[in-house]
DNA sequence: TCCCAGGCTGCTT
DNA sequence: AAGCAGCATGGG
């Protein structure tokens, strides 16, 4: 039986796709003849940028597309949001003229946080891989088109929990397949309730999550930002160290506690965004600028 | 061959 | 508390 399709023109104005599924943020999205596909809330979907907005086409009964909005954030206001950021620093700015139309997700908490267990000293491209893997050896089938290869939701914490760690580490996470599996055992079994994190404050919510092994600060972070929303959570990994210490501190070495404090004080209440814009114009346009790595000649 | 990747853990000082 | 090796796997 052939399945229904649905399609819809969502408006909104400064919102670069490419950008925001590229950014390291999420990691299985597929892009092919300018249209991106992947998998939110159980439904496969596919997003085109078109001139006012993104069009969206998915399958089966969708109701409305408030899953799809609030995914891909279309109701923030990115204009207030950048205009919150501080005036004077070019560097930041230099980053948002450059990248003007990056956005923040809101993806599925546990999604999320499994995707991000998996990216510890990982690129993003092997952080895909894996994900891959994953979604296509455990992961629920979804209905797609006639035409489209078969497509894979992200495993629950139900699918992942009843794998063996040899399950896991043929999927090529290495290490991580402990932390992985040990966490889907705790959201399975209900000792963590993931959604009710949302109802906790940040520094708490910070707190909860890295009582899973395997997750420190960074990894606290992005689940925090990516997942939760909560705009001040600034995730500091190798990348963004190197350009904070390189654009605001000189060059010269800086301890943690000091780090923070500039955070805290310089990027305002959405940090998390200002974070996002940062890494991702060094990435793609300012990467040969920066310091190199510590170690290097 | 070597260094590095959207880091964290556990063992040393 | 602060520094550091080890950890799997693949890319450049």
């Amino acid at each position: 039986m052939k399945p229904k399709e649905f399609t819809i023109n969502l408006p909104v104005q400064e919102y670069d796709l490419d950008a925001t599924l590229l950014s390291g943020q999420a990691f299985g999205w597929e892009v092919s003849a300018a249209a991106w596909s992947g998998v939110v809330a159980g439904r496969w979907v596919q997003l085109r940028q078109v001139a006012r907005g993104i069009r969206a086409r998915t399958v089966a009964d969708s109701g409305d597309w408030n899953w799809l909005r609030e995914f891909l954030q279309t109701e923030v206001d990115l204009a207030a949001v950048l205009g919150s950021f501080p005036k004077e620093d070019e560097h930041l700015q230099r980053a948002v003229a450059c990248c003007r139309g990056l956005r923040l997700l809101r993806q599925e908490p546990w999604e999320c946080l499994a995707s991000f267990i998996l990216s510890s000293t990982k690129q993003i491209v092997q952080i895909r891989q894996i994900v891959r893997l994953l979604r296509e050896r455990f992961g629920t089938p979804v209905i797609v088109p006639d035409g489209i290869a078969a497509e894979y939701a992200f495993p629950t914490a139900a699918q992942i929990a009843v794998l063996s760690e040899a399950d896991l580490r043929a999927c090529k996470m290495g290490f991580r397949a402990p932390y992985l599996l040990a966490a889907a055992q705790r959201v399975h079994s209900g000792e963590i309730d993931l959604a009710a994190l949302a109802a906790l404050d940040v520094t708490e919510a910070r707190r909860e999550l890295m009582r899973f092994a395997g997750v420190g600060e960074k990894i606290a972070d992005c689940v925090l930002l990516f997942a939760y929303g909560f705009p001040a959570a600034f995730p500091v990994d190798v990348w963004v160290r190197r350009v904070l210490v390189d654009y605001y501190f000189r060059g010269r070495p800086v301890k943690e506690p000091r780090l923070r404090r500039f955070i805290e004080q310089h990027f305002g209440a959405n940090a998390g965004y200002a974070q996002q814009y940062l890494f991702h114009f060094i990435r793609t346009q300012d990467s040969k600028r920066l310091s190199p790595p510590a170690g290097a000649a």
